[in-house]
DNA sequence: TGAAGTGGGGGCCTCTTGA
DNA sequence: TCAAGAGGCCCCCACTTCA
């Protein structure tokens, strides 16, 4: 099951869950030389990628349409056996090694990479032509880069949970018919999707927290019909019979500026048209190939999907788009008023979409594909949430239970057990994986996992947190074994336990500020209390104002028991611990006296954790720096 | 000069550096709402924003082109004062103040908000039509996606000089033409554009370390004929007057296979064809604009532009592409198998291109645009090396010294400088920041700035290693002061200190195995050898063998000296020190006895700096966990 | 040779979220 | 309420690069 198929097809594909002709003939063609990228692409925590395919002249060829596209998750242990950088081996992509169907996926690829200085393609070129110089407001990118090629990497056990986005690829797709195996080209252009984009998008507001007009007509969603969408249906758009893009999978930070009519729209899309539209389905991958090119360490992946990675995110995810209507922009920019301190997240979330919905008939079935988008600091778009729904007939059970974000997608964990519980184990990791991926599993389930620690884990954790405010690796290591926790979990509770305490005194410093301020009003003290609560409550301020958070003294974290044995014997070279240099750190801050260092870089930033009171012990390593 | 202005014009802008006209005229309407995002996408080190447009179009238009692009810095003080996210002002956008120009900026920024809806476009759907069933080889993305707006973030001091690319778009491009106002849309269709590409690859090869071709024309560009480039011009496309892409923007994970041709013709090109091709300079952004609008803080500026930041990485990427032949793809892979031994990185540098140059006629100057495409690791492509040189005719000099990389462009830094030296400081931001974005300053001088610390430094540091392996922050601002270094370059030598320690030692290791291997041959002693050479060898690996590493048990690092009297007092609230809960870390690794935890997280990772030999100090902590 | 570049890992801080 | 989630920063290691 590592592969995904999205697609449609207007030759009524079998309908049975096994899928041999989907395997071998939904084939894209993937570039496979430049495949060899990806190990770039992948970091340490990346253990599986998805790739998908996305081209929306689907849409205007929704009747017609002979193409699969295809899903490809691969594994990165075998891509990236020594989890260090190593080019892929010319082939990777190729989905199947039983041969038969994939001799010809082989084929292909052989073909693609023989033939590319054939290409060229025609030169067409309308668009350019005679619109020169009248301006026409900027399309949101939507129009032309919808046909993408998202590389999604999913860190299964990450502690961040979420999907990078490797690359996007907004060229020609090509794909393979599965029927006559011709191979076919599809270019992106997608001007008239956008164009009914656009010009409905008032009409595609869904009701808020839909699900009371999610039945409307699940199942019925229009048949094939090659008419090219007319637009501006209420609701559920009658001439897209198969897609439903709610939003553009594209940056919202360049999206044009319709964003507040495009963010105000799409807002609330991913949850309200899921249940306002039709059929929900999961694209379930074809059981029965790929299994043995899996490896078996997979009880994380059926841990991600049963517990909590992907659902929360999902949750999250609706939830934040679940605020009134989004109809008039001029309504968004209301609710962004509305709520006066708003967080600059909240302001993301209401300000750009995230969501990307697909309802899609594949194999004659209905099926939706989500995808959540998610953004990401670092280098703009990063994260893409994806869920693939299969075989979930969104119809009155959603209507019912799904007041909640994802709870109008009821028992969608359960139906994907059963499709695929009677596979093998690999075939739960698919349903990890194309479930997994914010994939909201269950309607009834609860997934942000919220552990609740028994109260005697709790007791030793604060016993513990009481004798030192910090733990080593191995304490922790070992104070997770006896609590019977994992080491994320202690990590993350003594984290959550500093910063309580911490934001404790801060609010107590806060009041005792206030107090201060309101009993010497007026007077000059009020501005310096100012001054000391702006550098409190700004965090990259390195502030001039030590003395007024003096008070604090008593923040000695806890030093180290004394497990640091480490020290002494083989911690240099790559010993047993992966810090092959194990030695100690030794990080402090100097005291208010020299923080001016600190001002000299208004940025810099020592965690604490990098702060060690140790004494200076003039260690034998003195005589080591030469080779002994 | 916070904004750099790539273009071209048909209509001769005048030559003269101060270019009123060209900031209020050559003005991309960027969308102004979704603005709000970039705090998003802009680290708490990003100081500068560059937003770029490039557009493929202007290669069949090039002649009557008349559009300008206009790329904008904006320093992130303004758009993000507290360094905390916060939504950008509207208008944040515009590049001058200075009112005028502007004005019309203002009024085009807010048609462009309010008459969105208006868009739609044409719907040209061509090239989706008949070649349905055909199959097309794929071309690479370039062909749909060269209208690109690549949004730079800039680093300016940061240890990391790489530019962080925050997003890309690639939808239609909105222009304001300078001469008339009237703006103009501007899809992305390069369909010819790619074909040309495509069909003269080979015959774009540049001739390796091509600073003897490099005088052939370089000023002689052809001059802006209409002419839809005919191809297979052996080495300057006589076809593409203003520009030349030597490879597309697009990230080379995605491009269609065609790596094998592409990669190897575009591997070189950055260094050949500037030296290959015709007008080298630097666009010098208006040099009277925007001055006040800029803070003074610049001297981190003028230092990258100086030193080494920029150049150096234009000197790795330039010499990373610099083996051999790459005309031919089979030679191309003949590189690769002839370094037995090359790392991933390497094959990566050879495998893709990662330059792309533009050669452009700007306000009647031929200037040339690289933006050198570097990779990195979390999420796809990441960063882009920009450079922009204006007004530095690429002319005899150049081919005189063009030897090396970037030694081709002699006295580009001399030039900007004399260009610049008049102007304010500013304009020295200016030049650093579009020079500094890994330009090639200078040919002459060298740009890695290897610092070869004094000999008093390297015994100071010398000494303190010998004292104790790792510094705090304090201790090593204390260090850097005393020896008038950066704190960076303090901890990177120690980094590297230990580094070199670490490999001696394992360099004596490897022999003192390979002794007794060869003592000991054909026993079962060269087996576990080998086990143990791998365990030594492989990073992430947590091996077993803790007991054949053991003598190195002396790395202990020293411990803190003790300037750990942050510990004791305002370390807590967000005092002098930004981390506010400046408690005292305190991790250590246990000793071989207990790394079974690590072998549980194969790629748990517990860098030594966060390891402390700290005493198990109880301290008054305990009582601080309920508010005092 | 060695300072810096580059990629990757991990932990901590801060704040928010959602069960 | 509180365990996670998410973003950001910093340090470290490993290894390479290139002046």
């Amino acid at each position: 099951m590592k592969d995904v198929y999205i697609g449609n097809s207007d030759t009524d594909v079998p309908d049975d869950d096994d899928d041999n002709k989907m395997t071998a003939d939904a084939t894209v063609l993937l570039p496979t030389r430049n495949t060899q990228s990806l190990p770039l692409l992948a970091t340490a925590k990346t253990e599986w990628i998805v790739l998908l395919f996305l081209f929306s002249h689907l849409i205007k060829e929704s009747v017609d349409c002979t193409s699969f596209i295809r899903c490809k998750r691969i594994q990165l242990s075998e891509l990236w056996p020594s989890r260090k950088l190593c080019p892929l081996k010319h082939g990777v992509w190729e989905t199947r090694i039983e041969d038969g169907q994939d001799q010809n996926n082989d084929r292909l690829l052989e073909l693609n990479e023989k033939k590319r200085e054939a290409g060229g393609g025609g030169g067409n070129r309308e668009g350019v032509g005679d619109n020169g110089r009248t301006w026409q407001p900027a399309k949101p990118p939507l129009q032309q880069s919808i046909s993408v090629l998202y590389i999604l990497h999913l860190p299964p056990h990450s502690s961040r949970s979420a999907y990078k986005v490797s690359g996007v690829w907004s060229g020609p797709v090509q794909l393979c018919h599965p029927a006559d195996g011709i191979r076919k080209e599809y270019p992106n252009n997608c001007d008239q999707l956008s164009d009914e984009l656009q010009s409905k998008e008032q009409k595609w507001i869904p009701t808020k927290n839909g699900s009371s007009k999610a039945s409307a007509d699940p199942p019925s969603v229009p048949a094939p019909s090659p008419s090219t969408p007319s637009p501006a249906q209420p609701t559920v758009p009658p001439s897209y019979p198969w897609f439903l893009f709610n939003h553009p999978p594209c940056w919202p930070l360049l999206m044009p500026d319709a964003s507040a009519q495009t963010a105000g729209t799409t807002k609330a899309h991913s949850q309200a048209d899921i249940s306002n539209s039709s059929a929900l389905t999961t694209v379930s991958s074809s059981p029965e190939e790929d299994d043995d090119r899996l490896s078996d360490d997979d009880e994380l992946f059926d841990h991600d999907d049963d517990d909590d990675g992907s659902n929360s995110i999902i949750g999250s995810l609706v939830s934040s788009t679940d605020d009134g209507q989004q109809e008039d922009p001029l309504d968004m920019r209301a609710n962004n008023h509305r709520r006066r301190n708003r967080t600059p997240r909240d302001h993301f979330n209401s300000m750009f979409p995230r969501t990307l919905t697909l309802f899609i008939r594949f194999r004659n079935r209905k099926r939706i594909l989500f995808f959540f988008v998610g953004w990401a600091g670092l280098g703009g778009l990063r994260i893409i949430y994806i869920t693939l729904m299969d075989r979930m007939l969104m119809d009155s059970e959603q209507a019912a239970n799904g007041e909640r974000s994802m709870a109008s997608l009821p028992s969608l964990h359960h139906h994907l057990h059963q499709q695929q519980m009677h596979h093998h184990h690999h075939q739960m990791r698919m349903a990890a994986a194309a479930g997994g991926l914010g994939m909201v599993v269950s309607g009834g389930r609860k997934k942000r996992s919220r552990a609740a620690f028994s109260h005697g884990q709790v007791f030793e954790l604060e016993r513990r947190f009481g004798h030192q405010k910090y733990l080593s690796g191995p304490e922790r290591a070992d104070l997770a074994q006896m609590l019977k926790l994992t080491e994320t979990q202690v990590k993350i509770w003594f984290q959550n336990r500093r910063y309580k305490t911490k934001r404790r005194q801060l609010q107590q410093q806060q009041q005792q500020h206030d107090v201060a301020a309101a009993t010497m009003a007026l007077n000059n003290m009020a501005a310096a209390r100012r001054v000391a609560i702006r550098v409190l409550s700004e965090r990259q301020t390195s502030g001039s104002t030590s003395s007024s958070v003096h008070q604090l003294h008593n923040q000695h974290p806890g030093m180290m028991t004394n497990n640091q044995r480490s020290s002494s014997t083989s911690a240099m070279t790559a010993g047993p611990h992966h810090p092959t240099f194990a030695g100690l750190a030794a990080h402090h801050h100097h005291q208010p006296a020299q923080h001016h260092h600190n001002l000299h870089h208004p940025f810099y930033y020592c965690p604490p954790a990098y702060l060690a009171m140790a004494p200076s012990t003039t260690d034998p390593f003195i005589s080591n720096t030469t080779t002994p």
